[in-house]
DNA sequence: CCAATAGTTCGGAAGTATAGAACTAATGGA
DNA sequence: TCCATTAGTTCTATACTTCCGAACTATTGG
């Protein structure tokens, strides 16, 4: 099993976060990392659309978040601790992720949960 | 021929909205439409990378930043007139997408055109 | 050392993107 | 009026992605 790759910020790219984040799963599962600002495993995540998400599909979900630079995941027993990477991108990418994070935070709690 | 579809704001996602910016081409697209304010044709995009872009090609990416409801298009003549939604969509979705906007203009600046 | 748990990888089916060719639609002359 | 031209769309085949079940790896606790 290939070590977890976390792209340095150089790597990162404006679209690589934004096709990361265009997938209505993966941008509730990174919102609500950077809303808690706390590390969750991975099947926290489990149900977070209202029909169960297979693991290999979370699995897949989780490694497009982390090699966009959105989040960091590191080994802690049996599990993966993830969370946001929104402090280091601030410097390179401005008000950006935040103001995403922001405008989805609202609209979730106007729209229902959905999907 | 179908006529063009614009979504109406309570249409427009931000899942949408950044799938559709999440494209070298598209976003570089969008960014210079925002930036300019101003309305520009189709093909005054085929060179907007350095390989230029089949019109079918460029036609699809224009329809996607239109649905996503990122820009308007307008037929005028023979050409159509393509200018943001920008001003419109900053009601609902706040600073999100000219922080976009800024954020990929500045890298712009700092690393050449690529692509 | 075995069983259990957490996550990854593989592989095939289903969906999406790209770009050439054929098409439509509007205009500006002869 | 009709033809040529220009701008953009649609069609279609091929190539690439994504999704998810099954099999795998890795860590821990008993």
């Amino acid at each position: 099993m290939r070590p977890l790759y976390h792209p340095p910020l150089e790597e990162i790219t404006i679209e690589g976060i934004l096709y990361a984040l265009s997938d209505p799963v993966r941008i509730r599962i990174f919102v609500q990392l950077a809303n808690a600002d706390c590390t969750r495993n991975c099947s926290a995540f489990l149900n977070v659309c209202d029909t169960p998400l297979p693991k290999s599909t979370l699995s897949q979900h989780f490694k497009i978040l982390r090699e966009a630079g959105l989040i960091r995941s590191e080994r802690k027993g049996v599990e993966l601790q993830n969370h946001s990477r929104c402090a280091e991108l601030k410097d390179t990418f401005g008000p950006m992720i935040s103001a995403i994070v922001q405008a989805y935070s609202q609209r979730m709690t106007i729209s229902p949960p959905l999907r």
